[in-house]
DNA sequence: CGAAGTTACATGCACATGCATTGGATGTCC
DNA sequence: GGACATCCAATGCATGTGCATGTAACTTCG
């Protein structure tokens, strides 16, 4: 490969690590002062709205997120915690956990979404595009 | 701002969070397996090999990196403790630590620099895919 | 049925990070 | 010069994460 290339990856990588912890990073501290829930948990919450029968197995929620099982685990231990969430178990497979939105959760995540916009539109506005590519 | 201009950004957001959580998962497994680095250690080597001087003081690297001031004093302490970089006094301001590059780092950040290569080239090849390659 | 293997989730542990604080060195203002 | 604010780096502490493991439930095969 070229040294031009490789420059240019490079450069790639720079701008993705660069922007994304800046949002990243603005987004937390935004939701954690705001609502108390970190960006794990929003988007552990997000799923669950976006999920239409809004029950999900912890195995299919993980399989959306970029967090290890354990870490799933432990979010929605804490969602649970804090009502958000509830478990209750899967019938047709006792191994498996039904994550449940609460009015609480859907409440909460309701709020919090118009945070994370408003967020996200600051730091990630319509200007040039950001630094993308394939995984 | 139309739902459609919020859709647009929140799409880019997942994007980038997608992106960026391949990335540097992929990076930081090879950095940690091949040269039993992490990616916030490569990094701080990467900019003391940048630097001309190949000496900076801890508070110049914090500039440069996504990192807290604590924890970019751990990741140099943990690059002293594997003979990697050196702390020496700064006589100027005697508050401040000079980070120097000992030449046992200088190799690895060189072997090391072809590791993170090779990732980046995989995940975020330059080469123009066809429209979007967004995952 | 029963044993071995697999899957789903929880948990012990190690570790990296951020926040708040500390300790020491500089700078400033009187 | 001396008191006070500021700055640099290190560290105590709380927390979130991943890996390895534990436990229970399901599956497969004999």
């Amino acid at each position: 490969m070229s040294d031009a290339g490789e420059e240019a990856v490079v450069r790639r990588w720079r701008d993705l690590l660069a922007c994304y912890s800046t949002v990243s990073c603005a987004l937390d501290r935004a939701l954690q002062d705001a609502h108390g829930i970190g960006m794990s948990e929003f988007e552990a919450l997000d799923r669950l709205v976006d999920a239409t029968c809004e029950q999900r197995r912890m195995h299919d929620l993980a399989g959306d997120m970029y967090l290890s099982q354990s870490a799933l685990s432990r979010t929605v231990a804490r969602l649970e915690r804090a009502g958000l969430v509830g478990r209750t178990m899967c019938d047709d497979d006792r191994r498996a956990i039904f994550v449940t939105l609460t009015e609480a959760g859907r409440e909460r995540h309701a709020q919090a979404r118009r945070t994370q916009r408003a967020v996200l539109a600051e730091h990630l506005a319509p200007e040039p595009e950001p630094a993308r590519a394939g995984a």
